[in-house]
DNA sequence: TAAACCATGTAATCAGTTACATGATTGC
DNA sequence: GCAATCATGTAACTGATTACATGGTTTA
């Protein structure tokens, strides 16, 4: 039942103008990194993976400045395989594991300062996120490099700041509840 | 550095009156289910770890009309052990891994009826996860159970009504964006 | 007697991270 | 010559799910 994204996160990515391994990393560390990582343990295996599949091919491109690389291109059967996935219904929705809910849940066994100190922390990290999303958003929404992904890269960013706000306002309304 | 929260989660519950490997899954799928999963392949093998450890103690309790279960219960040391875990300072705040956000991420490819599908229906599920939320808030604030731990348990599931609501909001948002 | 639930466990598999290994190129 | 960055890859390990295996008890 439960597919397996990975394959299509790359396949994605492809569909930009991001070619190598090397690349795709860099492009999931600052556009992808709020709901998606992958590793290059992943990465290099599954470009591997998607040549052999005949979703995409390979050229080897060598650059005057830098060290060669491979640059991966998806095929006919790639694109059509990516519109599919991307098509298909959703049925399962994300859950997400929360540590810091999970100490809170059991925080009757330790002093409330400990757990507003928590809080507090957790908050602090929100807030380093959402300044992060702003930044990128400005970055994208400045128009400088005309992306065609625009819209929707500014819709899962706009995602990220209502979820973080939120959180946000959790930590606050919790830590106040806790200094009754 | 990353920690592994599995066994302190196990511990945790074991301060509640969950005893038994069973009662421990049916205790999370109730009540953590929103922010944390275990499976038996995860349950088993740790009591048993735990055991070992001399974290916890076995006792094997015969009961009338059930199968007979083992009980678990913390030792002194697994009591600090687990309060050392509580107070630990957070470091890693999770990311939410979001299958969602990835096919709209993409979305570019795809028609925009087909992306406002998938919003309402992401957004369907969300409806239904704050009615599940409410009806747990509910039963445990009822105070039916008169439980040590409610109002940290009530905490958790302000954050998910908090999460899920400002999701659906943006759900909303962005299916009109795309409509206009 | 079959279905539903209570109860415990293991083995195989999958997904993902981390550490390791290698090497080119550039700029200080 | 060294650090930083670009570039590709693998092997070992960890974490977690899933499928399998077993069997007791209750109720319809």
């Amino acid at each position: 039942m439960k597919t397996n994204h990975t394959k299509f996160v790359i396949m994605g990515i492809l569909t930009t103008n991001c070619r190598s391994g090397y690349q795709i990393k860099q492009f999931i560390d600052q556009s992808l990194n709020h709901f998606w990582k992958l590793s290059y343990g992943q990465i290099y295996p599954t470009l591997k993976q998607i040549v052999e599949e005949g979703l995409a091919t390979v050229q080897y491109a060598s650059q005057e400045d830098k060290p060669d690389k491979k640059e991966y291109f998806l095929t006919e059967k790639g694109k059509e395989a990516f519109y599919a996935w991307l098509e298909k219904p959703l049925e399962e929705i994300p859950v997400e594991k929360n540590n810091v809910l999970l100490k809170i849940f059991f925080s009757r066994h330790q002093s409330k300062a400990k757990t507003i100190e928590h809080l507090s922390y957790y908050k602090e990290k929100l807030q380093e996120r959402y300044v992060t999303y702003e930044s990128i958003e400005w970055m994208i929404s400045s128009g400088l490099s005309e992306l065609p992904d625009a819209q929707y890269w500014l819709f899962t960013l706009d995602y990220g700041k209502r979820v973080t706000k939120a959180a946000m306002e959790w930590c606050e309304a919790t830590a106040n509840k806790l200094k009754e």
